[in-house]
Order: structure tokens, then sequence, then C-alpha cells
DNA sequence: TACCACATTGACGCGAACGTCAACGTTCAG
DNA sequence: CTGAACGTTGACGTTCGCGTCAATGTGGTA
């Protein structure tokens, strides 16, 4: 390791595709496909990706594996969010105002597709889950019907309620 | 059509693909895979899926749209739940009844398991909605903002609620 | 200055999940 | 009994999302 000074705010590579769950060839080959932009680099050609990327390359992630959607797909979303970035980065009353604000109701809509989505995957897994509860409740019964003998209980699922787990 | 006489109870696979909304070709490569067992056939070979199948089907679109799971995980949970079926059907005291309760024990676990992907997942995408309603958010304010104009809101995101439908 | 872990760019490979012909058989209305 | 619609089995093709070399360059430590 290069420091071990707590936290360092680029990363290459390597850390980043650890951190990200991801491997170093997918990392480049979401900038090869656009997804990511072309980060930063040393002098030799390193990658440095700032935590700006990382927030990025989790985005990808979520938008990957929580709801399913294509890379290409995700290309989009992302090209259309990037009006936030657009922004932050200063951007004066150069553009037309009327095309700023087109780009940013493109943005938001973008973004409120995805909201409406998300609601429908979790109204069908709600359903889901509800079916798949009232599955164990048969099995349980089968179990304790055709068993005779006693076995304590371990873990059954209950009404409702969600568990949040990171790492 | 060969009947209009409301509904029929077993159908061939060009009907069986629309109403899944699923290619033919999709359905004869999840039999092929294991994933359906044959299904039950009229003299000629044309293939004739009974309500069970098409209950089958729609699971493993669920499980694959809903919850990603690969064509293979798939195929092993469906195997272990099918000691659903194996219980429907007839099954008298013939094989060991430990067997029957180990097998039992197997649906139960990967039926809990998938509750609690479920649950997981659901967490996720609630503190993924929360995020991009907070985005929206940002964007109105930008918009209203930067904009003197005035303009009738359509439709925003509230706080809680799932919203449900079919097709 | 030498070393070694880490990175870079090609390029080819690969499994999953189907798409797409082609050649041929089946059903059924007319 | 004929024709159009529908289905059957191969078999090869395709796209996506990376995996896996190979040859080569970089960067920090000893």
């Amino acid at each position: 390791m290069t420091d071990s000074t707590s936290q360092e705010r680029f990363l290459q590579i390597g850390e980043a595709a650890e951190r990200a769950q991801l491997t170093q060839r997918t990392l480049r080959y979401y900038e090869e496909k656009g997804l990511l932009a072309p980060p930063t680099r040393m002098e030799g050609g390193f990658r440095l990706y700032s935590p700006e990327d990382m927030e990025r390359i989790e985005r990808i992630r979520q938008l990957k594996e929580l709801l399913g959607f294509s890379l290409a797909e995700i290309k989009e979303m992302l090209d259309a969010e990037d009006v936030r970035l657009q922004i932050r980065a200063g951007w004066r009353a150069d553009a037309d105002a009327a095309e700023k604000a087109e780009k940013l109701r493109r943005a938001r809509e973008v973004t409120l597709h995805q909201i409406q989505l998300i609601d429908q995957k979790m109204a069908k897994m709600a359903s889901m889950r509800d079916e798949l509860a009232e599955r164990i409740r048969k099995y349980d019964e089968w179990l304790l019907k055709h068993s005779e003998a006693a076995a304590a209980n371990a873990d059954a699922p209950q009404g409702e309620g969600t568990a949040a787990a990171s790492s």
C-alpha cells in the first residue's frame, strides 16, 4: 500500500474494484461502454477513481442488480441524469436557459420512471412474499402433522417487517 | 380459434406463450433445460400446457424478472419445491416418512431463503427509492428557481405507499 | 538500480438465454 | 381432401457481460 493514513480519496483500479465488489475487467468494460467517464490518470496511465466515480459505480450496480436493467439502459439513464453534474460544475447563463430546463425535465422524467418501476417491483415482490409465506405455513403444517416427534422451531417469517444490511 | 366458449383449460404453445408474455422458443427452451416438465401432448405431438404448467411458467418469470435468478438457480428451487406436487399427487406411506420430512424441510428452507432475499431486496429498493425521491425534489427546486413562468405540477411521488397493477 | 506488485491495451473465449432459419408433420375449417 | 395456420425437431447464429491470456509498461520499495 502506498499510504496507510486513513482515507485516500482516489483509488486505483485494484482497490476500486475490490470496494465495489466488481472485477477490474468489469470497470474497464463499463468505461469502454460509456457507462463510466474516462477517469483521471496518473502520469504512467494508471486509472484513478474519484469518490464521484465510486458513487456512479455503485449506482450502476444498484440499477443492474436491484432493478435488472441492461447496461445499455443504464447508460441512457445515467446520461440523462448527468445534467446533475453539469449543474454542479459551474454552468452560468451561457447555454439557453430553455435548454437547461429541458434537460432537467428529462432527468426528472427518467428518475420518476425509476421510482415508478421500483414501486411496481416492490408491489409484486410483496405479493410474492405473501404467497411464499403462505407456503411456509403449509410446510409447517405438514411437518407437524406427519411428525409426532417434537422439534423446536428455529426461525419463522413474521407478518411484516424489512431487514436491512449492507455487507 | 378452436373454441370461444369462455375458458379452455389446456393451451397449445402459441397461446401459452402469448399469455405468459414469452416466446414459443423460450417455452421449449425451458422444457429442454428441465425447468418445465414435458407437458402432455396431442396425438400429433403438439404440446398442451395445463393450468399447472402455466402457473409454473409464471413462477419462473417471477423468479427471473423480480429476483434476477439464473435459470439454473430457478431449476434448483423448483426441483426442491416439487415436493409439493409429489405430495398433492397421492403419495402414501410407501417412501420413508423420514425421507419425506427431509424433502419438506429442504423445500421449506429454499422458500424461506427466497423470502429473505425478497426482504433484502425490498429494503434496498426502499432506500434507493428515497434517494430518488430526494433527487426529484431537487430537480423541482431548480426548475422552480430557474423558471419564473408558472407551471402546474402533474404527478409527484408521495412519501409512502405502493402501487399495484397487473397488466 | 533492481525488483515485484500492480496496471495497460489488445484480442480471443465463453456461457447464458434465447433468435432464427429450414424441413417437415398436424389440425381443422370449408 | 385440400389448404392455411399452427406446431415439431434440429442446428446454427447472436447478444450481453464479462473471463482470461499475453505482451508490455509503471511505481514504489530495498
